[in-house]
This record gives structure tokens, C-alpha cells and sequence, in this order.
DNA sequence: CCGCAGCCTCCCCT
DNA sequence: AAGGGGAGGCTGC
């Protein structure tokens, strides 16, 4: 599965101008590693992305990123830059971090050097959230890919947006069963039926506090405390907060001593402990138990 | 407040 | 080779 472009012309390959320090193995974690759904590897080596009505290309110069976009598609750097969350400069949160007194955080933060936390559009990050329990990278990927198919704004022949949530509020739980959304249609439909009746309910949401932002996210039928965390981790630059899932919970009692604490208590654990920035240490802490686990199966 | 089954569907394992 | 168990959660009991 790729997004085909060979028949489109883009504009010529051109420096972000951002002081990144990717690898090829943190820019694929950054891109393909559980936190955004829509971008794909191309053979060449770089990477094609969609969010909102935006199409981009970026590649790996060193260690900095390149881009270009398809001519017809009218994205800026500006609204590449925002995506990909510059501010404040890396070394500014990785200091932030506690490695110094984390060892375990530390040799994370050591095999992905340069992985960051995308700043995404909030109502894709919390579909794509809504899809994900008890879904691994792959099928949510797929149920994104399909739902944009068929429900989305066509961007360039064959690629697809995802739709709006004011398109999905017309569209019946059966239908997107149909699509293999499978009993996460029902939470796709009442949440669009509850966001619907609020127009301003992301704009405040990203205008919260974290507390705040998150009681409000789960009144949405289907947003729990995992989901709500990552909807403004990745979609409100709620950088503070620190999504528990399996593998993070797994993470935190054999790396942490916490066996048998409750989700709701290592998530506050990991926002005292980590602090201003715990997502970021969440995803290095996810992202070196994920190569552990991929390392032992293979 | 806590613990647990059920939920769609697919994958992995035996 | 077919069939059961469980998966990157949430909800209702």
C-alpha cells in the first residue's frame, strides 16, 4: 500500500530550514510509529503525507528534512513547519527530559535521537484515536485509508482526505460498519453527532488547559483517557500528556517497578515524572519497547 | 470506587 | 487445518 505519484510534477525538493537531528530510523518512528496514520515509504526513500487537504513529500538531507508538494496543491512551509512542531527548539525539551537520573528514558532517547511529537489537525487525531483500540499501526492505517476513500475530499487523482467530521456526521453507523470500523462505528457517529451540535468544541479544546481539554474530550462517546490523550498529544500540542496503553503499562512496571498500578495512576506517574514534555518521553519509551518487541519475534 | 465481560474484526497460535 | 484466544480501549454492569 502507497500513494502513487509517478504522474504528478511537484515543485523541486527545498530545504524546511528547521534544525532538525533526524535518523532514517527516528523519521520513520516520527512518521510511521503510532502517532500519525497517513504516511507512506516511498522507494525512493522518502516519505508522502497527508493531513487535512495538504500533500507533502519529505526526505532526509543529513539530518535535516527537505520537502516539496505536488504543483497543484497549495500547502505552505509555514503549514509544514506548524505540522511539524519546531517550537520550541529540540534541545530546548530534550534538556527538559529527565535522562539524566532516567536510564531507562535515557537509552531510548539514545536509539531515536531526533524522534519528535507531530502537531496534527485535532479532529484527524481524534478519528484516527477513535479507530485505534484494540487496532494495531497497520489496520488503523487501513481503516483511515479506507474511510478517506470513500468519505473524503479527492486532494490529487486516487488520494483522498479524510472527511470532515461535519461529512461524517451524515453518514450512518451501518454504512461505516460496511467499512470495518467494526463497533467503533457507533463512537464515530455519536461523536459526530455531539460535535456537530458544538462548532467551537475543538478551538476550545486546544484552548484549555490539559485538564480541562481532557475531561471535555471524554465526554465523546469512545474517548477513554488513552484516546483523549493522544488527541491532544498529537492533534493540540498538549505535550504534557502521557498516553497509557499495553506497552506503555508493560514499560512502566517491568522498567519502573509500577506492576498492577491502575492506567489513570501511571499516566499521572508519567506526567509528575517526565514532566512539561512526558509525551515525547512516551514516545521514546514506546518507541524502544516496539523495536524490542519486533526484535524478539523475528 | 473497583473489577469484569462484551464488543467488531482480524491475526496468530496451536 | 480449523478453531480458540487475544489484540496499542471503552462502556456498562
Amino acid at each position: 500500500m502507497h500513494y502513487s505519484s509517478e504522474s504528478l510534477v511537484f515543485t523541486p525538493w527545498r530545504s524546511l530550514g528547521a534544525n532538525t537531528s533526524f535518523s532514517d530510523r527516528s523519521l520513520a518512528e516520527t512518521l510511521d510509529g503510532g502517532q500519525a496514520f497517513r504516511w507512506r515509504l516511498n522507494e525512493s526513500g522518502s516519505w508522502t503525507g497527508i493531513w487535512g487537504q495538504n500533500l507533502v513529500e519529505v526526505c532526509l538531507q543529513g539530518e535535516r528534512l527537505e520537502w516539496r508538494r505536488p504543483k497543484q496543491v497549495s500547502v505552505n512551509r509555514e503549514e509544514v513547519l506548524r505540522y511539524f512542531a519546531f517550537d520550541p527548539p529540540y534541545e530546548e525539551i530534550i534538556d527538559e527530559l529527565p535522562w539524566r537520573s532516567d536510564r531507562f528514558l535515557a537509552n531510548a532517547m539514545e536509539r531515536f535521537h531526533g524522534l519528535r511529537i507531530l502537531r496534527q489537525p485535532l479532529g484527524e487525531a481524534l478519528f484516527a484515536f477513535l479507530l485505534s483500540t484494540v487496532k494495531s499501526i497497520p489496520q488503523i492505517k487501513e481503516l483511515c485509508e479506507l474511510t478517506a476513500k470513500k468519505y473524503g475530499e479527492e486532494i490529487v487523482p486516487g488520494i483522498y482526505a479524510l472527511p470532515t467530521w461535519e461529512r461524517l456526521a451524515r453518514v450512518s453507523e451501518k454504512e461505516l460498519r460496511a467499512l470495518k470500523l467494526g463497533y467503533r462505528a457507533k463512537y464515530v457517529t455519536q461523536t459526530a453527532r455531539m460535535l456537530a451540535e458544538e462548532p467551537d468544541f475543538f478551538s476550545e479544546v486546544e484552548e484549555a488547559t490539559y485538564e480541562q481539554a481532557r475531561g471535555k474530550l471524554m465526554k465523546l462517546p469512545g474517548v477513554g483517557g488513552k484516546v483523549a490523550d493522544c488527541a491532544l498529544l498529537f492533534g493540540a500540542g498538549k505535550r504534557e500528556a502521557f498516553p497509557v496503553d499495553t506497552w506503555i503499562a508493560k514499560v512502566m512496571a517491568s522498567g519502573y517497578g509500577l506492576k498492577d498500578w491502575r492506567l489513570e495512576q501511571l499516566a499521572a506517574f508519567g506526567r509528575a515524572h517526565f514532566g512539561r514534555f512526558a509525551g515525547l518521553a512516551q514516545q521514546f519509551l514506546f518507541s524502544a519497547v516496539r523495536e524490542k518487541q519486533q526484535g524478539t519475534k523475528a
